[in-house]
DNA sequence: AGCACGCCGACT
DNA sequence: GTCGGCGTGCTC
């Protein structure tokens, strides 16, 4: 041999190994490679150089093609990956390719886009000499004679930037030109509309800014209570100290107007997003801006993380109990928790901004682990704390789900000319069709759901599967003629409050109604415009940006969460409502919540109506810490899903002796049906593991993995899932 | 995950 | 006699 280095791939394939190579040019660990596997060909990241390998000379191919068309990934980032790799027992591979834009994945070779840059030419013309009438021309140059920017920066200057720059350059005034790489300087940036912070937020933003290395910061305040204000004086202070900030956002259809909020606060800095709406060029172009440091602002959704920032001086965690953080395949990582990890790795601060942290969060910060910063934003807000009661509904006229008194308090909005807003976490007409005859329900054939009536279109659907049917005119099970919708969704409270205010202007906004992409932002018009007078919808419109004209938030029906098997569901709903109530009422104009319940003593209700969310956490982790759930244990669930259900529930039986036999200190529950015991015709079932410490929970999942792959069964989707959000 | 290898039923 | 079913095992 002609003493080759060997490299170890990173390749996209489910196994928890990496792949050894020859190679005989110069490798960096980060590089990409193209290497033989079986018949064809794929694309790798090296992740180590070696000088020996455990397989036989004869077993190992030589690489392919090294590629050089793209910068190596850090070792920094390979060791985040690799750490998430062994936190969450995902194999490798599958966890360092899909942190790659797709483009970097295929062995296509990519050119390294440079970021197009606009300047005023070198033998530019004098000013005065342009055209009088070229208004919008000659506010670009103004803009350019200060500072050099790129499409993006000009067009907030004037909308149609792309027509002036191709007349100024074509008239020689301005030149354009690529940069690949970070300014050498820092630029001078302004911050557009600087407020005046209040004491609150300043302290917030002085202890923040004065950390020294590593610190996790919990910023806890109220809708209204200038959250964003407080990211906007942070990352200005990054700025000005020539770091990158990433800010991690819930995946919302709201990322655009959240872009265009901050592109207009930061007019000269450099700001991409990554999102599931970009284009795969858009991406890698993003990507490869964040990674040449060219990009200062990084806002993204969860996978962005993993976005590569060699000046990252900051982690700014927006929502950061949003449950959008946490993905539901592939790699089960939180991105907040390994926001965490990397600032931690990086040695920056990190900040957790929401209104109602999870109580993890909130636990770290009372034990310490965490500082916890608190804007109550007395001033502005406390006047307009929206007032919320409790309608019982067993005490009450009740006409097809909605209260008579909260429909008179509808009538008074738009008597008023005010918004209202009903909130229900249930799409369609009704969640169920029923025969009065025989008790025959509408079960989805592929799933142990119900088919949800809709009736715009008068089918059947089940929201697990997408199986759809014609409603039937008579019951499937005895031919009876009369079939009940029981229950209520969006649909049916629309067409409710439709016969009762004929002259209302009624939007549903769910998923249904948003099929088409730029249906949101049509309705979130009409909204703005206040062109609407009643708003049904779903979590949907919890989220997202006020609506100035709305003052009355009605939520149907909330109780199932009240007493769900899932033990995080009464905390899910306290942020829900506490979110919702917050688009109720402006300082002018005070907002109203009613909510229709049949519990209307639970003590969510009561610390929701005192916005006490400190009680309301307090007496959460109170139970918590009791029944013995996270935070105060550390969880691990295996699932599995399969055509047969013998076999499903043979793995993990099976799984379940191999944990016992290892015989380490955790409590094994299951195995149980999944909460939806079957879909789309697999049947699912599931296994938890909890243990007083992470550290021994991993510690046993070390022991157990290997009895995990042993157990390995082609016909089975098995999945482990750390620190699982979902049960 | 793919994808080949391998060993048993109904077809020209 | 063969085509093809999907169970098993391997990928450096």
């Amino acid at each position: 041999m002609n003493g080759a280095v060997i490299v170890r791939v990173a390749l996209d394939v489910p196994l928890a190994t990496l792949f050894d190579y020859t190679v005989d040019e110069a490798v960096l660990a980060g590089q990409r490679v193209i290497v033989p596997f079986r018949h064809g060909e794929r694309v790798g990241v090296v992740v180590e150089c070696v000088t020996s390998s455990e397989y036989s000379e004869d077993k190992i191919k030589p690489v392919i093609a090294v590629l050089h068309d793209s910068a190596p990934l850090s070792p920094k980032l390979l060791a985040l990956l690799k750490f998430c790799s062994d936190y969450y027992h995902y194999p490798i591979g599958q966890t360092v390719l899909p942190a790659l834009p797709a483009k970097l994945r295929s062995s296509q070779s990519v050119a390294i886009k440079p970021a197009l840059y606009y300047r005023m030419a070198e033998h530019a013309p004098d000013l005065a000499l342009l055209p009088k009438r070229k208004a919008h021309a000659r506010l670009i140059l103004e803009k350019l004679v200060i500072q050099s920017c790129n499409l993006r920066q000009l067009k907030l200057v004037c909308s149609t930037a792309a027509r002036q720059l191709s007349y100024l350059m074509q008239e020689g005034w301005v030149e354009q030109y690529e940069v690949y790489a970070p300014p050498p300087v820092p630029s001078a940036h302004t911050f557009a509309n600087a407020h005046q912070l209040t004491p609150e937020q300043q302290k917030a933003v002085d202890c923040i800014t004065e950390a020294n290395g590593y610190r996790c910061f919990l910023l806890h305040g109220i809708t209204g209570s200038g959250k964003t204000e407080v990211y906007v004086h942070l990352i200005d202070s990054v700025l000005r100290r020539g770091g990158q900030v990433l800010l991690l956002v819930p995946e919302i259809n709201l990322t655009p107007q959240l872009e265009q909020y901050f592109l207009s606060r930061f007019p000269d800095a450099t700001l991409v997003s990554l999102h599931s709406g970009l284009s795969e060029n858009e991406r890698l172009s993003n990507w490869q801006q964040a990674q040449t440091g060219l990009a200062q602002i990084v806002l993204g959704t969860r996978l962005s993380v993993f976005a590569e920032m060699p000046q990252l001086a900051m982690i700014i965690v927006d929502e950061e109990h949003d449950s959008s953080f946490k993905q539901q395949d592939g790699l089960r990582y939180s991105a907040r928790d390994v926001a965490i990890f990397r600032a931690n790795q990086c040695g920056v601060p990190v900040v957790l901004g929401s209104a109602t942290p999870s109580l993890e969060s909130y636990h770290n910060a009372q034990t310490g682990r965490y500082q916890m910063l608190k804007l109550t934003g007395r001033a502005q807000v406390a006047a307009r704390l929206p007032t919320v009661s409790c309608i019982h509904i067993k005490q009450t006229v009740m006409v097809e789900g909605i209260s008579e008194k909260l429909l008179s308090a509808i009538a008074e909005r738009i008597a008023r000319g005010e918004q209202s807003l009903l909130f229900i976490n249930r799409r369609g007409y009704a969640p169920v069709l029923m025969c009065t005859e025989c008790g025959w329900l509408s079960d989805c054939k592929h799933c142990a759901g119900k088919m949800v009536m809709h009736l715009k279109d008068k089918r059947l659907r089940c929201h697990h599967c997408g199986y759809q049917l014609r409603v039937p005119t008579a019951c499937p099970g005895c031919g009876h003629a009369e079939l009940l919708p029981v229950g209520t969704g969006t649909q049916r409270i629309e067409t409710v409050l439709d016969t009762r205010f004929p002259d209302a202007r009624i939007l549903r906004v769910d998923r249904d109604s948003t099929k088409n992409k730029r249906a949101w932002e049509v309705m979130r018009a009409q909204i703005h415009a206040n062109e609407v007078d009643i708003l049904v919808g779903t979590q949907m419109l919890a989220k997202g940006h006020d609506f100035p004209a709305l003052t009355l938030v009605g939520v149907l029906s909330p109780d199932s969460a009240l007493y769900s098997s899932d033990f995080r569901a009464a905390e899910k709903l306290f942020a829900q409502l506490m979110q919702v109530a917050g688009r109720a009422g402006r300082a002018d104009k005070p907002g109203e919540v009613l909510i229709q319940t049949e519990f209307p003593d639970h003590p969510l209700f009561l610390y929701l109506q005192s916005h006490d969310f400190e009680g309301w956490a307090e007496s959460q982790l109170a139970e918590r810490r009791m029944a013995g759930f996270p935070p105060f244990m550390f969880q691990v669930m295996l699932r599995a899903e399969g055509l047969i259900e013998s076999d499903v529930y043979a793995y993990l039986n099976q799984a379940r002796t191999a944990a016992v036999a290892i015989g380490h200190k955790v409590e094994i529950l299951g195995v149980v049906p999944a909460s939806l015991a079957r879909r789309a015709n697999h049947v699912r079932a599931q296994l938890l593991i909890q243990a007083d410490t992470r550290r021994e929970l991993q510690q046993f999942l070390r022991a157990w993995r290997p009895a995990l792959d042993s157990l390995q069964n082609a016909k089975l989707r098995c999945s482990l899932d750390v620190d699982p959000l979902e049960f």
